[in-house]
Parts: C-alpha cells; structure tokens; sequence
RNA sequence: GCCUUGGUACUCCAACGGUAGAGAGGGUGGUCUCAAACACCACAAAGUGUGGGUUCGAAUCCCACCCAAGGCACCA
C-alpha cells in the first residue's frame, strides 16, 4: 500500500462533515414545499427551542431522535415537512437586556443565528424555508389576531384573581415560574396578589379535552396522558343547598360524599371569598376576619402548600341548617376551602375527611361517625375515608358508599336541595404577563366604550423600542410607562384610551406554532385552511416531558377553538406523540452548581457530529435519560470508522446484481432491513444500531473469510448499511456512499427493497424441554409439520432416557422451535 | 400521603409466555509494530430486586413487599 492510500482509509470526521455541509445547502433535500408533490405527507414536528445561548446536550438527543423519525419517513417515500423555528419571546431575553442595556431583540437574534448555525452543522433535517420566530411582527400579529378571535367570541375575558408575586422582582409570575414555592429567578418567596387580568376561557373545554383523550389512546404515552387527566382533575359528587339563618338565599355546597351528609357537624366557606366577608359583615367576626384573610395573603406559597400545617379558621357567629338531619350547625371560615374551586364552600364532615377532623380537633367542634367503624376518629385523630355500612343515616343505614350516594342523591332530588355534580381541577387560563418581551394584547381600553379589539387591518399592535432600564420590572408592566405607545385614541369613539399594557404568556405563541410552518410567510392569514387540511395533523410530535402538561394541553385546546371557529376539520393536534429523555451526568441533571455540565461543542470537536448522534440513539430506550458517563462517544466514533472502512472494502461495481451473491450473507442483510423497519416505528432506536451494527459485523466476516469484497451480497450489505445509517450518521452514510461509487446524495436513496423469500430460514434450532428446562437441540425445517417434529423429538436420546424415568403425561410442540415432554 | 413507571452480567442495554444475550462499553490474551497507539482476531465468568401465584413452561402475566425515578398534593 502506498503512503497515500494509507492515508485515504483514516477515517476522519472533520474532513467528512466540511465536504459534505455545503453540498446539501446547495441540494437542500428537505424542501417539503412542492405543492404537486405526489408522495403521502407526514408531518414530523421537534418542540422548537427557546434561543438560551448555544444548542447543549439535551437538544442534541432531542433533535438525533427526531431526525431519526423525520428521516426515515423520508426514505420510506414520504413528502415529510419538517421544521423548526423559535420560541422566541420569553423573560430571559429580557434579563440579558437590562444587564446590557440593549433591547431583548439582540441578545435574541445573536442566539437564534447561534443556534441555527450549529443546527446545520448538527445535519438536522430541517426545512430551511420554513423557519420562523415568535418574537417577529409576522408571527405575533397572528397571535393577537387569534387572541381578537378568542375575545369576540367571550373565550378571552378580564378579571381579578389572585396570582403569583414575587415581592423582590417586584412581578408576576407564570406558574412555572415558580418553583416549590420559590420564584425561580430569586429564590425569594412567592405570595399573591390581586390582580385583574385576561383569562382564556379553557374551562369551557374540560370535558372535551378529556374525551378527546381517546383519540390519543394509541400514539401518546400513558404517562402523558395521565398527567392531563390529574391536572384536569375531574371529579364527581352533588351539590347540597343548605338554609342559611338570616340570609334568604341557601347557601351551596360542593362534595365528592354526599352519603355522609348525615355526618356534617359545621360548614367553612372560603376566608377570603364573598360568601364568607358578606357573612361576617354586622357581626363580632368581621374585623376578626379581616385581619385573617390579610394573614392569608401575606403567607407564601411555601407555608400555604405545607400539608402538616395546623388547621386556622374564624368563627363567623352565623349558623346553617344541615338539610337531612334539621341540625343547627355553626359556619366557619379558612384558608383551606379554596374559593375558586367548587363553591368555595364546604359541608365539613371531620369523622369521614381528614382536612375536616384536624379542624374539629382544633377548635372542638363535633365529629359524628355515619360510617361504621372500629375507632374513633376524635379520639385516633384519623378519619375513617374507607367504604363501610352506614349509621346515624336515617334512609341510608346499612347501605354501603355507592348505593348510599345514589339514595341520598334521590332525596335530595324529590326535596329540591340538591343534585348530583361534577367539578374540576382545571382553572382558566391567565395569559397576562407584565413584561415587555412578549405579544401585546391588542385591546385599546376606553373610558366611554370599555375593551375595544384593536381593529384586525391594524395589526400588528408592535411592541415600542424599549432597552437597558426602561425594562426594569416595577410592579407594572414596562409597556405602560412608553407614553407615546400607550396614549392612544380609542378606535371605536376617537376618544383619548389607553393600550392595554400587559403581554401574553408565552404559551400562547406555542400554542398554535405548527400551523404557521405550513405558510410562514403569509401576511395575508395566519395559516391557510387547505394547506392544514392537507397536513395536519402533525403525524410525529418530538419533545420533552418537561411539557406533557402545560404546552400540550394548551395547544390541544386552541385546536379545539380554532376547529369550532370553523378554520381547521380536526380536534386534535399530535396524533403520535415521543418524549425523549434528558441527558445527565452522573446520574443528576447538568448544572453549572453541581458542575458537571458536558459541553456539546467540545464532544462535537472531539468525537464529531455523527459520533454524538449515534451516541444519543444508541444510549438506549429514547423515552429514558441518557448518562453521559455510561455511554462512549469514541466508541459510537470507532464503529463509525469500521463501517466506513467497509464500504471502502467493497469491489464490486456499483451495478452488481445481489442476486447472485452469497446467500448466508443476504439473507443477514434483508432480515437486519426488515427488522429495522419495524424497530424505527416503534422507537426502538438503540436496537435499529445494534442490528446495523451486527449487518457490519456480518459482512466484516464475509470479506475476511468469506466471501470475499467482490461479492455483491457485500456491496449490498455496505448499502443496506449505509442507507439505514444515513437516518443517525448522516455524514458518514454520505460519504460512505459516494465510496460506494454513487451519486450524492444518499437521503435520495430509497429504503432497502426486503425479499421476503430471504427472509426465510434455511433450518431453525429446535429445543427440546423436559418438564419445561432445556435438555436438548437440534436442527430442522423451519416449516416442519408438529406431527413430524414430535416424531422427531421423541426419538431423541435425551427423551427416551427421561422417559424410561417416568410416564409421559404430556407433549407440547411449538414448531419449529420448541417441544416439551412433560413426564410425571 | 395518593397515582404512574421502572429494577436483567462490572456498566449501558436486548430478548411475540418458549434456548436469558442482539449490540456496545470495560476487562484479559493474541496478531500487526523497534515499541506503542490504531486496527483486526479471540476469550471469559457470572445475572432476571424479594416472596408468593397462574402455566406444560415466567425476565415476560397476576398479587404483596423492597428500592429508584417521575407526577399530583388542604381541589372538599
């Protein structure tokens, strides 16, 4: 060998990845837009990215895995659209802004340009047309134009409610935001504050958001699925009228026990609702009130969600009368009815809820047990929730729970005070953000006409140049104290008004994102009705888990809305949803505190791109995370060098005909196709490499003492290999193909065509089991007859000597692969 | 506290209720080399968290427990 081919065979992945880059620029294979494209779609969707600095460790397996899905479907001979934009707005931008004194924009922009960079270089199979950030005019116009739709239709509405507050940062925040109590920017403790604030109407949706559920059933994670259904929280029971002395109106009451109705001894309202203040009013107990509830907004978070925390509440000197037993039963308050759930009160049964006995204990009110029972719950302090006959229940003694409900449910019927009611967790959705990068809500507010929508030919509502300190949180949002931007005359009287100051959360923005890929560069629509009607809904959604709940829910509810406005045929957004696990250190997340954060530049300089990405694939199942430290990068890098080295082992021509080839080889290579095919579609990634990987070794094999390199059942092997490799290596497939002798580009091959004759066995093992161990094997006809096989198998040494030990009670064949003898 | 998902070799991970090992990492030995690295070849031992059950046969299905991870958590 000569010094210069010695050195073409160093596999080397720099060299690779500079030649390969610009030529698929110039080819551009993912272009998805060709309307008269005649191949089936699928739309295969990655979450896209918020702009935080350079792409790290966890959108490099986020974005192997989905390229993996995007691809494959590609060589299958599907028109796939798949592509990627930014999560553009969001505090962070804002943060980096005041500390530089700039506007969000740059600190944004410089990110995205970063990070698209190293996208490219990271060969993700986007299409580069269509790209599109949520911070630009474009997209955002489209967000207030479907905020507007919202609001005429009363989905979008104000009012006051209680939100989080950071007194520190002096802001609201969302609810992820806050963390275990904390605000995530501070640590600082996080209270509430009363704020009025636009609301998306997602509560008139719960039922079908969980119905809706059904269609996910087989393309979703049950994990997901069921982290929506508790978040939305539904639960079933009646609502029970009780007469309130000096009050002419009853008062109503939420519970999940009405069989215990018999058992409730006081009743608590919400300290810090109406019914509670408008109680108290004229009595001894107003000021006492008053004082607790401004308590109860000074607590944190922290101390509020502590569950042993003792019971606190006011004794508001009214009484109600418990509707079945005539009782006369005293009315409290507390923090613990919550005022925005159910009726914010509750008929407090303390023998049967354990919330409801800490209580009774605490200020000694009454406990009766209408459930039997071996203890007593006022003297064991634990309340008795288990099913059981009923007692001191008039019409419902000695029922159990369920026939107990549906009697009591009767009753209350044919009395008129009460009847059977479902309620749920889910609250509406608070999308006012007092920040300035974000959407603006385009409502001009007028002192004359109230809300006005800004009218849709003036949008976008743009966000004014605000930079450096003008961004600083004070309580209110930045954009009010922009004079010239919110002093505006209101569009319906002329008069002067003001632009409503506040910003959408930006859920928002990503709650409709995958209809814009379809035209993002409309100015004329948000997004056009055919284009969805031909490729939605999103066959193949890649994301974090981090999102089953909040994003996922919010997009399928604005489907929903968009489908009853009449713009989409579809109610659901994701038919098949991947959630990929994180990458970790060590066993614990990445963090600059626990310092053990893996750079992803470094593993790509050392290892190079294809190394990293078959590394993430390899790792393992892709919904489980990936520790760093028990995978190899170098050595997903030296497999990489061993299959390109194969293909440049190969003689034979590109044109030889595999039919001639050796058979023991081809027959390796279409049952490895065949079951990669089936490994892709149900995420079994790490397996698809561990096959080609075996593919390799095979025909490592067959060259070396076998068949020779000039067999065409090698070269077919190297291009089986190659092709399915192309979907994680994508330059090392490239290059491996052009040593093949064929034309760039190898994402324009097709997949392996599988001959099913070559995927028939020539002889399988047979075993043979006695009393169900494994005794013996042998060889036979995969298409051997039972009647053969146990002829066969009962002729066996080994069966004729266990037999001679006992009487045969049974034989089980299997053909071809397994019989057992069952002696007893 | 409630719910969910997991637990296979030294490590990461494979195995339609039917031979526990596909693949990789690590280890040992060898070939190549002046030597090493790379590459190539070969090799090993040992294991289904624990206890029951169903079955001819269980890593796989069921029950209980242990451990780990995640979700929810005063939602009446």
């Amino acid at each position: 060998m000569t010094a210069q081919a010695d050195e073409r065979e160093v596999y080397d992945h720099n060299a690779i990845q500079a030649k390969w880059l610009p030529l698929w620029d110039e080819l551009a294979p993912f272009r998805s837009g060709d309307p008269s494209d005649p191949r089936p779609k699928k739309y295969v969707l990655d979450m896209f990215p918020y702009p935080s600095g350079d792409l790290h460790m966890g959108h490099a397996e986020a974005y192997a895995l989905g390229d993996v899905l995007a691809r494959y479907w590609v060589l299958r001979g599907y028109n796939v659209m798949h592509p990627i934009g930014w999560d553009a707005f969001g505090l962070p931008a804002e943060n980096a802004a005041i500390k530089r004194g700039e506007n969000p924009r740059e600190w944004t922009y410089a990110n995205i340009e970063q990070q698209k960079s190293s996208m490219r270089r990271y060969a993700c199979s986007f299409d580069w047309d269509r790209v599109l950030n949520t911070c630009d005019p474009e997209y955002y116009r489209w967000n207030q134009w479907l905020f507007l739709q919202m609001f005429k239709k009363g989905l979008a509405y104000r009012k006051d409610g209680a939100v989080n507050w950071c007194p520190s940062c002096q802001t609201v925040l969302a609810n992820e935001q806050v963390v275990g109590g904390e605000c995530e920017r501070c640590d600082g403790p996080v209270t509430k504050r009363k704020l009025n604030q636009w609301y998306l109407r997602i509560t008139d949706y719960t039922q079908r958001l969980l119905d809706d559920m059904d269609q996910l059933e087989d393309g979703w994670p049950n994990k997901v699925l069921l982290m929506q259904r508790n978040w939305i929280g539904k639960s079933t029971g009646a609502q029970v009228r009780f007469e309130v002395e000096g009050r002419e109106e009853p008062i109503t009451v939420y519970t999940t026990r009405p069989d215990t109705l018999f058992g409730a001894t006081f009743m608590i309202l919400a300290a810090d609702g109406e019914l509670a203040a408008e109680l108290a009013a004229g009595t001894s107990a107003a000021d006492e009130l008053a004082a607790y509830v401004e308590q109860m907004k000074a607590s944190t978070d922290i101390e509020r969600q502590a569950t042993d925390r003792p019971k606190t509440g006011v004794f508001l000197q009214r009484y109600a009368t418990n509707p079945v037993t005539g009782e006369r039963i005293p009315m409290w308050a507390s923090d613990y009815v919550l005022a925005d759930y159910g009726t914010g009160a509750v008929m407090a049964v303390p023998a049967h809820d354990q919330r409801d006995l800490d209580f009774a204990i605490k200020f000694d009110l009454p406990v009766r047990l209408v459930v039997e029972s071996d203890e007593d719950p006022k003297a064991t302090g634990v309340a008795v929730a288990d099913d059981g006959l009923h007692i001191n229940s008039g019409p419902l003694d000695g029922m159990n729970q369920e026939d107990a409900i549906a009697t009591i449910l009767e009753v209350l019927g044919q009395r008129g005070t009460g009847e059977y009611a479902e309620n749920f967790r889910l609250r509406d959705w608070l999308i006012s953000r007092q920040r300035y990068w974000g959407t603006p809500i385009p409502i001009i507010h007028c002192e004359a006409c109230g809300e006005v929508a800004v009218p849709e030919d003036q949008l976008p509502v743009r966000l004014p140049e605000l930079s450096g300190d003008q961004l600083r949180p004070q309580g209110v949002s930045p954009l009010a104290a922009a004079e010239d931007w919110v002093n505006v005359p209101c569009s319906q009287c002329g008069a002067a008004a003001k632009r409503d100051a506040d910003t959408m959360d930006t859920f928002f923005d990503s709650s409709w994102y995958f209809l814009r890929f379809l035209n993002p560069h409309d100015d004329t629509q948000a997004f056009d009705p055919e284009l969805a009607k031909q490729w939605l809904p999103v066959d193949q959604y890649v994301g974090g888990v981090t999102h089953a709940i909040l994003h996922l829910l919010y997009a399928r509810f604005i489907t929903k809305v968009l489908h009853d406005l009449g713009h989409l045929n579809f109610t659901e957004p994701f038919t098949r949803l991947l959630n990929q696990g994180m990458v970790v250190m060590n066993g614990s997340a990445m963090s600059k505190s626990r310092g053990n954060i893996v750079r992803l530049s470094d593993e790509l300089d050392e290892n190079g791109v294809d190394s990293v990405r078959l590394t993430m694939v390899f790792a393992g199942p892709p919904e489980d995370d990936v520790d760093w430290a028990d995978v190899s990068p170098s050595g997903a890098r030296k497999f990489l060098a061993r299959v390109w080295r194969l293909a440049g082992d190969v003689s034979s021509a590109p044109d030889a005909d595999a039919a001639g080839g050796d058979v023991p080889l081809r027959k390796v290579t279409h049952k490895i196709v065949h079951e990669c095919a089936q490994a892709v579609e149900s995420y079994r990634f790490n397996v698809v490499v561990a096959r080609v990987m075996e593919l390799v070794n095979a025909a490592r094999k067959a060259i070396d003492s076998g068949c020779g390199p000039a067999d065409p059942a090698v070269r077919e092997a190297a291009e089986a290999a190659a092709i399915i490799l192309s979907m994680v290596a994508p330059y090392t497939a490239e290059d491996m193909w052009e040593r093949l002798g064929h034309a760039p580009s190898v994402m324009r091959a097709s997949w392996p065509q599988v001959d099913p004759a070559l995927l028939v066995a020539d002889a399988v093992t047979c075993v043979i089991q006695i009393n169900g161990k494994l005794r013996d094997n042998f060889e036979v006809s995969p298409d051997i007859s039972e009647a053969e096989l146990q002829e066969i198998a009962m002729a066996r040494p080994a069966v004729q000597t266990a037999l001679a030990g006992g009487e045969l009670k049974r034989v089980i064949v299997r053909a071809p692969k397994l019989v057992n003898v069952v002696i007893a």
